[in-house]
DNA sequence: CAAAAATTTCACTATTGCTAAATTCAATGT
DNA sequence: ACATTGAATTTAGCAATAGTGAAATTTTTG
C-alpha cells in the first residue's frame, strides 16, 4: 500500500512538469515571448513562468486562457510522454487476423501493440457483409480509411455514402455509423482508429 | 470587443459543465456512487458532486486523482463535443496536392477539413526522395501506415526498417523520424497522421 | 561591452478548492 | 403509509495556493 502510493505520487509529479514544459514547447514553436502570450491569455508574466517551470500549477480557467492563447486543443497537455519506440513495423505476413463478429468480413490487425494512439487495420468484406444492421459508436476518438478496391458503403449518422477505389473518408467515432460492401465483389480497404480499439 | 469578450466566457462555461457531465457519465458508467468514487480518488464526496455540476473547478491534482480513480485519461475530458458530420468523403479525384517539401515526392491529402482528429494522406515517393537527410518530429501524435506497392525506407529514434508491400507501421509523433524510397521503383503508401497536421 | 529584451524571483493577497457536517431526496421494506 | 437506509446535495468556513505586479536576474542583441 505504502509502496504504491509512492509510485502514485511520483507519476502525478511527471504527469505535471510535462504539462508545463509542452506549453513552454507550444509557445516556443509559436515564437512568442512570455510577455507575448501574458498578453494574449489575459494572465501574468510570473504566472506563466512559474506554470511552465512547473513551480504552480494553474486552474483549468487559466489553462483555458492558455490553450486558446496559443490556439492548441487543451487535451494535448494530457497526452501521454513519448518513449522509444519498439516493435513498430508489422510485416504482411504477420498480421493478426482478428475476431470476426459478422460474417463475410476478414480483418487483419496491421498495427504492433507498442502504439496506443493509433490503430489500422485491413479489412476484406465479402458481397452481402456488413458491420451489423445497427450503427454503432465509440466513446471517444476518430475514425478514417480508404478504399483499396471495390465499393463499401458507410453510414454515418445516418448519412450513407458509397465509396470507390482510391476514396476516403473521416470522421469522429462518436457518431453513429455502420458499413457493408456494396458491390458484387469483394470491397478492400485500410481503416484507421484513434485512439487502439484492439 | 465587448460582443467578443461575451462569446468567449459562453464558449468557457460550456466547457467548463462538459468536464463535469463528462466525469458523472464515466463514474455511472462505471457504476460507481460518489462515495465509492471519493474513496477511490481521496477527494470528499461533496467536492465531487459540485464538480460533476459544475458548481466548481477541480484543480489539475483533483481532476488527476479523480481520472485515475476512474481509470480513464485525462485528456478525454477535453476533447471536443460531438457533432454532426458533414463533408467527410473524400472523392479519389478530388484529392488535394499538398505543398511538397522535398523533391521526388507527392503528397495527396485524402482527409475532409472537418475532422482534426486524424488525417489520412496518400504519398508516392520517386526512387531516390526522401522527407529529408534529417530526422524530424512532432510535438504530439501518432502517426500510421502502410504500403500499397514498392519500399519504403524508415527511420525512427535512430532505428532503421525497410517495408514492402503490406507492410505497415506505427510510432509515437514525438520520436525522430524520416523516411524515403527505398526501391528502384516508386514507393505508393498511406500515410495516417493523429491529430491532423495539415 | 552596454542596452534592451526576456525570464525568474519575490512578497503578498484575493480567491476558491476542498472539507465535514447537516440536510434533502430517492428507493426499499414492513 | 411510514420508517429506514443509502445516495446526493447544500452549507459554512478555512487552509492552501493561484495569481499579481514589481524588482531582480539572466539572456540576447547590436
Amino acid at each position: 500500500m505504502s509502496a504504491e502510493t509512492k509510485g502514485v505520487s511520483d507519476l502525478k509529479e511527471k504527469s505535471e512538469s510535462l504539462v508545463g514544459a509542452r506549453l513552454r514547447m507550444r509557445r516556443l514553436a509559436r515564437r512568442l515571448t512570455l510577455q507575448e502570450l501574458a498578453e494574449k491569455s489575459g494572465l501574468s508574466v510570473g504566472l506563466l513562468s512559474q506554470i511552465e517551470r512547473g513551480m504552480t500549477t494553474p486552474s483549468l480557467r487559466s489553462l483555458r486562457q492558455i490553450s486558446t492563447a496559443l490556439e492548441m486543443p487543451l487535451g494535448w497537455l494530457f497526452e501521454p510522454a513519448p518513449h522509444p519506440s519498439d516493435d513498430l513495423i508489422v510485416r504482411a505476413e504477420n498480421r493478426r487476423k482478428m475476431d470476426l463478429g459478422p460474417g463475410a468480413m476478414v480483418k487483419e490487425l496491421m498495427s504492433p501493440d507498442s502504439v496506443l494512439d493509433i490503430q489500422i487495420i485491413r479489412i476484406v468484406i465479402q458481397p452481402g457483409g456488413t458491420s451489423g444492421d445497427k450503427p454503432y459508436n465509440n466513446p471517444i476518438g476518430a475514425k478514417c480509411g480508404t478504399i483499396i478496391s471495390g465499393q463499401l458503403g458507410l453510414e454515418v449518422s445516418g448519412k450513407e455514402y458509397v465509396l470507390k477505389a482510391g476514396d476516403s473518408f473521416a470522421f469522429r467515432a462518436e457518431n453513429m455509423h455502420r458499413f457493408w460492401c456494396a458491390g458484387d465483389e469483394p470491397v478492400d480497404l485500410i481503416w484507421v482508429v484513434t485512439p487502439a480499439l484492439y
